[in-house]
DNA sequence: ACAGTATTGTTATTTATTTAACAATAATGA
DNA sequence: TCATTATTGTTAAATAAATAACAATACTGT
């Protein structure tokens, strides 16, 4: 899954991601009242270069004028309907552990976009018990839960031991998309999205590069 | 920053992060009592292709031998070797919210190479406390804490109002490395090493190919 | 009227990374 | 002995993505 095709264009991956923020930052600069945007000052605020920001959104189809730059209220528009769900999208947390709890909060109220409408956690003292108003569940319960509750996404903070077979009770019960936080990386069929990331991996990547640096010295 | 030298070698970034993961799959099989490895084993476990870490492991100079694959001891000891900061590295986390609290367990006494030496924060109900032993600083003293304590690498979990401020400070202050878990993207000099992290935008982007496939069908 | 300027939109080039292809090798067993 | 097999190590090709280059445009000030 390299690139996406939106109005027979093709769409690299990353151009996504970058929309996605994008989008934050002009919904900023709508509270401050800005109304136009040049390539160059979403470049700043991202960071990105000024030519990346219109190659991807020429890549959308979107215009912008010679002197005003890009409309940010039709921009924003552009970008929501590429993006967005329509009727939003429920997510549930697989874990409810420290990390589980902090990314819970994290996303909670922030988009009404995406709804965390579960959690589950094989805790007997959390299983029944509700958490910021929503229910946790046990695993037992994955498969009946996730087709009722119509959840798409889950968020997968479980203990790396766990990943594997957790992420298969999803997959069989027609997850769409796992956002995966252990360090155990998991294996989802193609129509499945995955996005992986390990923060050990993170972490000795940047104590390598500051090592690297010193090195140069 | 986008190869790195080893051995004369180029050595693409990503190569640096398989090679973690490659470690963490290996110490795995040591305690299963395995002592070799073929790649495609390597490959099974982490998602790759055994070809790639053939190829990752040439960059490295590691040699396999062709009935018995590789040397899993031995390859521990040589990733270790290119990855590892021989006095280990001082971390700090920047935030001690929810999230700030869920990486410090995260990373807490899992690897001795990472050390956790201090956190900061804003709140004055939690300076001058401990969490897990580790003191709590007032940002005020970022500058003074980051060169007594030799802190080479900041995570940093404040609020996204903060981040840009934070940033500034610390690598004025010296810092070597950033990981951003704030949703305001940063900037730092080259010699910084930086990665970013924004929760919002993959939970986006999850979303959007949820959507995709759904079209698809 | 027109040179100068700043910007967009798009094509071309470069760089980075992955994947494919395959020779070399060593063990196996007919 | 020699074909078969499974693997490594390496080079070559393909793919993906970022960057550079630049024509087109519309405004400004002289």
């Amino acid at each position: 899954m390299a690139k996406v095709k939106i109005h027979s264009k093709e769409i690299p991956v990353k151009t996504i991601g970058r929309l996605s923020q994008y989008r934050r930052a002009l919904l900023i600069c709508t509270l401050k009242g800005k109304t136009h945007i040049f390539s160059h000052e979403i470049a700043a605020i991202q960071h990105v270069t000024a030519v990346q920001v219109r190659r991807d959104l020429m890549l959308i189809g979107f215009n912008g004028s010679l002197k005003q730059g890009y409309n940010i209220r039709n921009l924003i528009d552009v970008i929501s309907e590429i993006l967005d769900y329509e009727e939003g999208v429920n997510v549930a947390i697989f874990g409810l552990g420290n990390f589980g709890r902090a990314l819970f909060n994290y996303f909670y109220g922030k988009r009404s976009q995406l709804r965390i409408v579960a959690t589950f956690d094989s805790n007997t003292e959390k299983i029944g018990t509700e958490y910021n108003k929503v229910y946790c569940y046990s695993p037992y319960r994955v498969e009946e839960i996730v087709k009722k509750k119509n959840i798409k996404i889950a968020i997968l903070t479980v203990p790396p031991k766990r990943a594997l077979e957790v992420a298969k009770k999803l997959v069989d019960a027609g997850i769409k998309g796992i956002l995966n936080y252990t360090s155990t990386p998991i294996d989802v069929p193609d129509d499945v999205f995955l996005d992986e990331y390990d923060m050990i991996t993170t972490m000795e990547k940047a104590a390598f590069f500051v090592k690297m640096n010193e090195l140069k010295l």
